[in-house]
DNA sequence: TTGATAGATTGACGAATGTCGATGTATGCA
DNA sequence: TGCATACATCGACATTCGTCAATCTATCAA
């Protein structure tokens, strides 16, 4: 079962196992594959900086072009692990110009601490 | 920076940031590594399954010996799945004759659950 | 001691992942 | 039109990971 999130801007896919503690009910299959799969872009310590610099960014948005030199890997490396965590639902995108500008998702991130409560 | 958990029977390796929100502080390189080692233990459909199965069990502890069918993988797969689980620090073990019982440490789930907020 | 059971370890294999250089594509400027 | 910039995609490679059969170790009972 996979529903979509309401918001106006992201058509970002979110698990149908929503926010139930995993200590409440035991999970099944499916669920777990979607978990497993939130939970793989999370598990590589240069997105988890990448996650934490477009989170902490002072405007909420952090250009591509401002990620590339804190992380210290190749321009298709951080494209790369940027396109993992929006696949995730964990980030969401925009193009500007030439620029492309990222945000937390929030609600993917709560959805993922409800799980581990 | 490493600390221990102040908890009488485990000796559970705590990462050094502790509960600092992602978006909260910008994230370094070694705890970053830390951190995806934690949620790499959570990156696959069978461990969440068993992680699940674990904190749901009534006593609040399973027998390995009770979780290999509902897997439906090997013994030795089970097996190695509780390992990471285990070295991760997400359940602890405790052998009781020939039987090996794991429960849930909340204390680490509340420590990555406390990340993503 | 012998045998049975529970679980861990080993070794091997295919699949998935992280990384890079090279290249492709889209945007904007002159 | 031509060129420069920003980002994505492709192809290749080494490493890691999930899985199993076979084997080893520990515990207990007869």
């Amino acid at each position: 079962m996979v529903r979509r999130s309401s918001g106006s801007t992201a058509s970002v896919v979110v698990v149908g196992r929503c926010c139930a503690p995993l200590r409440d009910v035991a999970i099944n299959d499916d669920d777990a594959s979607d978990l497993a799969r939130a939970f793989a872009a999370l598990a590589d310590p240069a997105r988890l900086r990448l996650l934490s610099l477009i989170a902490t960014a002072p405007s909420g948005e952090a250009c591509a072009c401002d990620l590339i030199a804190p992380i210290g890997k190749s321009q298709p490396t951080v494209s790369h692990h940027l396109r993992v965590l929006h696949d995730a639902g964990l980030i969401e995108r925009e193009k500007r110009g030439i620029w492309m500008w990222f945000r937390a998702n929030p609600t993917k991130l709560e959805q993922l601490r409800a799980v581990l409560g």
